[in-house]
DNA sequence: TTGACATATCGAAATATATCGATATATGTA
DNA sequence: TACATATATCGATATATTTCGATATGTCAA
């Protein structure tokens, strides 16, 4: 089980946002493998430089919600789905209706409401 | 339409995390009013300061995951479950079965593979 | 083996974040 | 009004993050 800690944290950057949206969803004429995304590509498309993306790769690798394959010299990534699922049974836990309360109690110790 | 950005950044620190999960279910003898709950009990259940609190919570208002009330000089606080929903359903669009590719074109130009 | 190229790592700078003590603000109570 | 209390804001410090240029590493091709 993966560290939802680090899987927000890793959701939790614009730059990132995008790279799994186009990881999602690649345009026309990349540099794909059966499916998966070039490095290259990523590079190209986020407009960052080639240090800072291979920064931001190994987060969402760390993280789990991406999957990284090494191809003689590039690096293919893919989206892993169940990792994004994993993220959402937590938030599901707080989309659900809530449990029912007490009416109240909210008399703080030695003072009246 | 709240920003995605800020829910993920709010969601991705532990101590929000555990506040939130607090409010889903807060412990016996809290004060709370009609399920809503003060913010004397997160400073109680998370160890943090109060000025830690009021900042934490602040992030989590503004990025739309909890509603604030004040009654009097007590804040009180739910979570707002449609925002939690959108957050999942961002998410949904990646734990979907990813749409199919051509086989391959991994040929960077000038290059052969 | 040598050179070209894709990616990773290093070091540094700028910015952001988490945290707290101190203080300000607002509100209820005596 | 004056005081006590709940929360917010301020200022400061420590740590983390984002970003890049420079350099290292690994791999293919000539």
């Amino acid at each position: 089980m993966l560290e939802l800690d680090r899987i927000f944290k890793a959701l939790s950057d614009p730059a990132r946002m995008k790279i799994l949206e186009f990881l999602r969803a690649p345009s026309e004429g990349c540099c794909t493998f059966g499916g998966q995304i070039c490095a290259c590509d990523v590079e190209r498309i986020s407009g960052l430089s080639q240090a800072t993306v291979s920064h931001h790769m190994k987060l969402l690798v760390d993280a789990g919600l991406v999957a990284a394959v090494k191809r003689g010299r590039w690096m293919h990534y893919t989206l892993r789905q169940d990792v994004f699922s994993q993220a959402m049974s937590w938030l599901a836990t707080f989309a659900r209706a809530p449990q029912e309360h007490a009416p109240s109690t909210c008399a703080p110790i030695a003072t009246t409401q």
